[in-house]
DNA sequence: GTAAAACGATACGATAGCGTAACGAGATGC
DNA sequence: GCATCTCGTTACGCTATCGTATCGTTTTAC
């Protein structure tokens, strides 16, 4: 399952043009990092985890899960086990939004 | 080379993230979409036409080009046989940034 | 029980991007 | 030559995002 490097950017340019034409969010590249991150890595996903992660700031990421919440792309729930922390959840919006990436 | 929807995500997931950690330039899908036109199609390359494949308006283009230039990703040159026109060229450091997100 | 630490959100002023409308410069048609 | 069209840019008011500092709530430590 190799890739060329130009072949890979190949397959972007289709993908972003194709995003774009269909006036698909404008999605930052913070906010994808942070979409993909929920979806393509283990949970539980909190704030302060998908900060160190990403290396930026909290507020930044609560912003970006403020637009992606707001797109229905993911779902805030409160950890029952520590009521301060913030648990993000995938949705079938986000999971369809992806998957359309993917291909 | 063919390559599954699932994978091709977690590529994603993976050049995003490492993008963000890296403070590279938070590019909007529209900014993206633009740099990989200029470099993975064929020339010449003018405002008008990237807003017509792409499907956006003008002034769009041109403030998608100002950040884009800003960072010497590209560079505009104007058309000597239609000097309203303005060509978008690329350049080296445009060239190397999209060579680290190939890989 | 009470002080300190951790969590996510909010406040703030600043910058960037948006869509629509208008503009100046250059090319075209008759 | 002069009106008309096309090109890319700029102007405008608006919304979104930025980084830093601070807040309220909850947990931890002693």
């Amino acid at each position: 399952m190799e890739i060329s490097p130009n072949q890979a950017l190949e397959m972007w340019c289709e993908t972003f043009a194709e995003g774009v034409r269909r006036d698909a969010p404008d999605l930052t590249a913070r906010q994808m990092a942070v979409l993909l991150l929920v979806y393509m890595t283990e949970a539980p996903h909190t704030v302060r985890g998908i900060a160190d992660n990403l290396n930026i700031s909290k507020p930044a990421v609560t912003r970006a899960l403020d637009k992606l919440c707001k797109l229905e792309f993911v779902r805030r729930k409160e950890d029952d086990f520590d009521r301060r922390s913030v648990l993000v959840q995938r949705t079938v919006k986000g999971s369809i939004f992806l998957r359309e990436y993917g291909e």
